[in-house]
DNA sequence: ATAAGATTAGAAAACGATTTAGTTATATAG
DNA sequence: CTATATAACTAAATCGTTTTCTAATCTTAT
């Protein structure tokens, strides 16, 4: 490996004056800085950030926790858009995004620990299981951190204006005619299978739409077999709803299929309305109708905290929620009730 | 930041004994032992890996390329499977991934450049564009890399054994009587075009089937518009295939829009068989029958394979291609001709 | 001609760990 | 009772940078 010492050994100059020309000082003068520059380069030199991270403090790596309850890690499709969307934008900036593990070897730490270890500067979390004393730990440390669709106390995180997205949904619905709408709703215990759910109800009783109890059934994990469950118990029910508003797309998914093999057909039979927006809901046939979560901007939004969060560490820590508005996607999974 | 010195002037001991005490060096006692680590567990104190990176030469990172020339991203079906399987075990190892990109803010250097600086121990190749100068400016290097899907020299290389994978499905098809066999391919002037595409060719002289000419479509990118593209084009023929091998299952979802489009349908007037074996391609309808790559196993190997070059620096390093085991995913899409 | 101010360069002290080569004190062997 | 081995601990060098002072040289103004 080069080091600094090799190149100012063979430019003659001291290690000071190597550096500073690396750093842009401007006690260094034009000639030898450029001098320095071009002998870095032949030489092949790169410095080195470990050294570098030890005296400045700085190491440019954002932590990443990214994990699925149900283990489903990289391929969640909502996360892993929210992610790349936010590489972009921190990579611009200089920085590099580092997952984060919780079994490093032996030494078999916290998140906190393993952030502070790896000197990341801040963390940006995208997972289910938030809330763990774990990650209130790391919330409260030193380090800034933002976090995708946690509402609880004293964190800054972003998250899709949901109840204007319910709503919306809701709305939607009820302006196709359908006064009969059924909910299948994730886990109400997680922070977006909650307020989705609340919202719901809520939107309902704006609408003045009557909503009896048993319309109203959990998903889970909002996932497609979740939602074939979901469906296949509504399906039993005496007095059908005439519409399903899903709080995935998955969960939906689900729902059609389990409708398809009751031998009904959506959108003839029952409307279907999904939440998120992702790929696959476009793929299928028909396209799924669905409330789409802004993944690009939110991972922007996510970007710009952090990287204020970074750059001020000495500003007070601020819980703040940043929503950002949802839209419909128009598919072909709801139509008018004649 | 609580230091090694401060755990050391808290305790009594030196720093050495304490740094001692916590890399289980032999030649301390039990009792201070177990003093030094309760104390360090008390104060919180967490070692800083710079600092230990800069004297030991090991960072416990492994840098990962993930890019595509598409811009997919971390949103790849294949290749994000691939990486979580690959994350969970280099993760038991005591390893984090950390993301390389291109632009370090103002000093826009190289993979190689970003890798060394990082101090990453090896890099993991996912992506595309593989074969560019800077990457092989990488593979030459002193640091060890593994790359999934790359054929040409000097690379040690993960990738499914497609020879038999494109053999599977074709004799799949010609068992079910089909004798006039379409192949939508993917850029042949990349490594995994270029090999399906020949490896096709060759399984149709073995059955001894006829192949013209222009039954050998252009897909490119792999994607569903490059299907629906193909297909159209398939379609106007003067003499029809009865089925279709594409190399992506993308290709064959487009293929499969572009018939039903055109008012026919799957698997009536067209045999389908796609090639990855991604999830999507189980929820559309008819269920697309495909080659399934084993991702879990790619993602395995390739961790396997880094951390065994890991371990073993002064070993040459050799070029080595390996090939895992693809399967048949028996879906809807492919019937008996009649 | 000289004092003051600008430029330019370098010595040395950090940063937080690991590791080598001792240094004691104690136990064991001859 | 000496000689030697063993056990437990530590001082100091080292890793590759940055940064703070200090020093030398060169301008410029008086």
């Amino acid at each position: 490996m080069v080091t600094i010492k090799d190149v100012a050994l063979k430019s003659g100059f001291s290690i000071t004056t190597v550096s500073k020309a690396l750093n842009d000082y401007p006690d260094i003068s034009d000639t030898t800085k450029k001098k320095i520059l071009q002998l870095c380069d032949d030489m092949g030199y790169v410095p080195n950030l470990s050294a570098r991270s030890l005296v400045t403090q700085k190491s440019y790596t954002i932590g990443v926790i990214f994990e699925e309850v149900a283990g489903v890690g990289l391929q969640h499709p909502l996360f892993s858009k929210i992610l790349e969307s936010f590489r972009t934008v921190v990579e611009a900036a200089g920085y590099d995004m580092l997952f984060l593990s919780k079994n490093m070897g032996k030494q078999n730490g916290s998140f906190l620990q393993h952030s502070k270890r790896k000197q990341v500067e801040a963390v940006f979390v995208l997972c289910s299981d938030f809330d763990t004393e774990e990650m209130r730990d790391l919330y409260k440390s030193q380090i800034p951190s933002v976090v995708i669709d946690y509402g609880f106390a004293g964190v800054k995180n972003i998250t899709s204006n949901n109840q204007a997205g319910v709503r919306q949904a809701v709305t939607y619905l009820a302006n196709l005619g359908h006064k009969k709408i059924a909910n299948i709703y994730g886990a109400d215990y997680l922070y977006i299978g909650g307020i989705r759910k609340k919202f719901f109800e809520t939107s309902m009783k704006k609408l003045k739409l009557d909503l009896p109890e048993e319309y109203m059934v959990a998903g889970e994990f909002f996932s497609k077999e979740d939602g074939f469950r979901a469906m296949n118990q509504i399906l039993e029910l005496e007095d059908q709803p005439t519409a399903i508003f899903c709080a995935s797309d998955m969960l939906a998914i689900g729902a059609i299929q389990a409708i398809n093999q009751a031998g009904k057909s959506v959108p003839e039979d029952y409307s279907i309305i999904g939440f998120d927006g992702i790929d696959l809901g476009q793929m299928i046939s028909p396209r799924l109708t669905t409330i789409k979560q802004d993944t690009t901007k939110m991972g922007k939004m996510a970007a710009k905290q952090i990287l204020i969060l970074i750059a001020d560490k000495t500003k007070p820590r601020i819980a703040e929620t940043i929503t950002v508005d949802t839209y419909l996607i128009n598919g072909e999974t709801t139509k008018v009730l004649r």
